[in-house]
DNA sequence: GCCCTCACTTACCATTTGGTAAGGTGACTA
DNA sequence: TAGTCACCTTACCAAATGGTAAGTGAGGGC
């Protein structure tokens, strides 16, 4: 059934983001499910195919959501200002898919071989076309377009990968108000870049 | 000896900054010394003990380079900005110190008891109160600072981050290209941000 | 000479790791 | 009725893990 699979990934997605990949066995993921190791094992091979499945998964969501802002075609500056904040919303609203792609970035180094960073790689190019492509960005060369693009995902992921550490650090009711006005400082700020002059 | 004590912890901040915390074991620290994974022990009681002497000395470097910035007094609006460039600095010369930060960020719920997060969050404060005392920011909450701080912190870290994914996404010269230049458009990015109107 | 401390080693251990081998069970098919 | 297939289990394993115990040997103080 694709039904265990599809938990699996679920149990699977929660725990590397949580742990990381190393952090993470594979009977601790199947105890978090009525199963044992051995039915994870039989349907997926090997942790590092299930961790392969979880990647493609997530990669696969960005770029149908990256999809459904391009086609609700508004006026292209405001396009691209609501592409980064609909990924905001997303990414706080799936902290594990998020943690799991930033411990993937952290690993990269090392997993050089098995990982598939790749995936991802069209997700970024379709962000910095869209700058590259909006002339109100006054960016032509595809390599500024692309640090543009990494400072405003660096605010974002950054942020949203940091709750736990925040809620820690000031509390809980500091830590709403921050999250309650971040999406309008993020605005903010991806508004002052995009038409800072060059 | 203090000396055989450095040298572990420069061992070990490089193995826990490419493979995380659960990905290192204290063995694998040790053999990249003429050590055995004992000496380590010996010297530091627990892999966990080490861990904090590592997140320890990160810390206080930061602390001291926040100082040396400020001693340094130049007109507080640049100031401010210089500071968050000097941190990207050290950040890019320091790629290890900065991946290990973000794992801790990571782990930071995992380990939420023994973990020393505790050790930023006056590295924090110190940014956040700059932000606060500089009028021309006109941010006078201290939890919009916050958000300023860490937008600027996320499109630092992120990116020091990415160097091994960013080249085999597009290559070293490409990534050369991006690097040589991310310095002054993060110049952009602080100096849109801080002085955009609110 | 004696003792103690410090830096470090060898020996050892219980536990956990990812993975293999060899089934068992029920449903569907010939 | 027998065969086969997908799904899942129990049994097992070699290697690696963090850590304990018990030293060894050099240097210094007395």
């Amino acid at each position: 059934m694709t039904e265990t699979r599809e938990r699996f990934i679920s149990a699977a997605t929660k725990a590397f983001a949580e742990r990381g990949f190393y952090g993470t066995s594979i009977a601790a993921i199947a105890d978090a499910l009525p199963y044992t190791k051995q039915a994870l094992l039989h349907h997926f091979g090997s942790k590092e195919k299930l961790y392969a499945e979880v990647l493609k998964r997530i990669s696969d969501r960005l770029m149908a959501e990256l999809e459904g802002v391009r086609e609700r075609a508004l006026d292209p500056r405001d396009r691209l200002e609501e592409t980064f904040v609909e990924f905001y919303r997303t990414t706080i609203e799936r902290p594990d898919d998020t943690q799991l792609l930033m411990r993937e970035l952290l690993d990269n180094k090392r997993r050089a071989e098995t990982s598939r960073t790749w995936y991802l790689k069209p997700f970024l190019e379709s962000l910095v076309d869209m700058v590259v492509e909006e002339p109100s960005t006054n960016t032509r060369s595809r390599h500024v377009a692309l640090a543009v693009v990494y400072q405003l995902l660096g605010a974002i992921n950054y942020f949203a990968v940091s709750e736990p550490t925040l809620k820690r650090m000031f509390g809980g009711e500091e830590f709403s108000k921050l999250r309650g006005n971040y999406e309008a400082e993020l605005r903010r700020l991806i508004a002052a870049r995009l038409d800072s002059e060059q």
